[in-house]
DNA sequence: CTGAAAGCGCTTACAG
DNA sequence: CTGAAAGCGCTTACAG
């Protein structure tokens, strides 16, 4: 159809030669307002989208930004899924690459595996996902190299320390719990994450804070610390009822815990939601599939990652920007109901 | 740390000219047996690589291949994540970009919307995902355009049209009804998927052959028509039940569809899988996070996009490729046991 | 069959 | 602040 616009075209156009024009699209500063002003309306009018191609060719710089994600099992999980193709969407409009680093997180040469890429100039930027973002060493490391840094889903600790955007986690927790106080609960029981990963520490918090207000006492909801998977979700349901104590609802820390959790349930001859109220945090891809359907808290992972790439660009451009907090979602599904006494 | 080898190194080492080079990478017929190998060894010595953003931007060719995909809800379901995912794991590997398409499988447009990129020069191949794949009519049209075509997951009935890979439906659908069947099941039912979705019916078709091999006949199996998704599949749970008909096991034709039958399973108060069995197909992602865990089909969905574009880059080179088929796995998790009676 | 040369669309020293 | 020019790594007519 049409033919493709190039930096020509534009250049012609705006009356300016074509490394003008290069400049004003690479924020350059070397430009009179001026001239910035005549290409930028040319480009626009010209739809002018760069070749991607082209820039990577002739940069010296790579245009790309590094995802840094923990290694997780293989194929990638849906969390990374979602991270990937919201942060590939904005490097599209951005006109950059995006690679992924995968990384143990548990390595001791974790630090310079992350730093490796950058030191060798790799990238143009990067974006830590968690919980790389939770780690203010590697944080500071990071920053004493001047890469533009970008946290994604930290905890409050680190939220300072750069941009960045990630949920409230603490709001989170609060909302589930004022939820199911709503409902009736009185007895809780919260399943938590491993102990380094903040975001589920604070959505405990949160869920506390919640009781508290309600007049209950931090006994009328024990913690369970452990891990995010389905297993532990499924091991921790066990312990609980192994321990005598009967709980009206299990809030678990994210959703693979809560599918582990209501597995166990039903092990116990429970008819869920009647005999036992179990939620999730996440709403992954799969929360409406199990049975019962989850009732959860929406994180819009991709969402977020689209938005870490297009703060990462401001920060590229020197433009300073806070850390973002985005509001949880309450997503109500069956498996949550009014306690049965 | 290494500086990457560009077209000129090899040129160098074999004593040729870099057109030479560039030739046998792009597999040019018009070169003498002798240099293609001294080029190749060169290559092969010093690592190259060649530069994906180079080729894109030289070439006159699009360098990339069209992945035609159904439209589906937002975000992309995991099924095509995975194929997304093993089919950029092969572009990157032969340097190609990958470009999905998504269309309306219903729209009316659907033909002219998979063939205008064609038409418009923008892609070197494309790979057809079902149900496109089991389409003869846009087959034929792509064939008319001498575009090289690989069809993925697709039905018996276009196999023989063109290049492809899929699974062996009617071997997946008789593995599994021989599964049950030793476990000792007599009496089953099937959920289906649309009538158009013939993968599903060939899955049917294999279950159907092991009841008859061990003497059973079609009425131990009634199959129910319907759509391959999760209220589907809890709808017909509940058809199967208001029906009076009692089967001991309820063989759905994917995994979201059994994990509809499960969760109505549990409305019914059945424990599962002592009172009733439930199977898939596919084994997506969330299949070991159900209660109970399901036991199906594995597809290896990544691994058959990522063969489709291997196949597509020799089809590329004109050389002949028939439709391959991957076998079926067995994935043995909780959903099935031994009939209670 | 093979090489010299032009060119893909952009960026970046280099002068001014 | 701005433009002319060289160059990124590769491909492809064009001659031979």
């Amino acid at each position: 159809m049409s033919v493709r616009k190039t930096i020509y075209d534009v250049a012609v156009l705006a009356g300016v030669s074509e490394a003008t024009v290069s400049r004003v699209l690479n924020n350059n500063p070397r430009v009179s307002a001026e001239n910035r002003e005549r290409v930028l309306t040319a480009a626009r009018a010209l739809r002018f989208k760069p070749n991607a191609q082209a820039r990577l060719l002739a940069g010296g710089r790579p245009h790309t930004v590094m995802l840094v994600h923990p290694t997780s099992s293989k194929p990638p999980t849906w969390y990374f899924q979602l991270l990937e193709s919201g942060a590939l969407r904005a490097c599209g409009q951005h006109g950059l690459r995006l690679q992924n680093h995968f990384v143990f997180p548990d390595s001791v040469r974790r630090d310079a595996a992350i730093l490796h890429p950058v030191d060798n100039g790799e990238c143009d930027g990067v974006v830590l996902a968690a919980p790389f973002s939770d780690d203010p060493l590697i944080i500071r490391a990071l920053q004493l190299r001047h890469i533009p840094l970008i946290l994604l889903a930290s905890g409050h600790a680190t939220r300072g320390l750069a941009a960045g955007v990630g949920m409230d986690d603490e709001a989170a927790g609060y909302e589930m719990a004022s939820y199911l106080l709503k409902l009736g609960h009185r007895r809780f029981a919260f399943v938590l994450g491993l102990k380094d990963h903040l975001s589920a520490a604070e959505r405990f918090d949160g869920a506390r804070r919640a009781l508290s207000e309600a007049g209950l006492d931090a006994s009328a909801m024990p913690g369970l610390e452990g891990g995010l998977n389905f297993d532990y979700g499924f091991d921790a349901f066990h312990r609980i009822m192994a321990s005598g104590y009967r709980p009206t609802a299990v809030i678990c820390a994210n959703d693979e815990s809560a599918a582990g959790a209501i597995h166990a349930a039903h092990q116990h001859g429970l008819c869920l939601p009647r005999d036992m109220t179990i939620t999730g945090f996440d709403d992954a891809p799969f929360a409406r599939l199990l049975s019962p359907p989850l009732t959860t808290i929406s994180q819009a992972i991709d969402t977020m990652a689209a938005r870490a790439v297009d703060i990462l660009v401001d920060v590229i451009k020197t433009v300073d920007r806070p850390y973002e907090t985005v509001k949880p979602r309450l997503v109500v599904r069956a498996s949550a109901a009014p306690p049965r006494d």
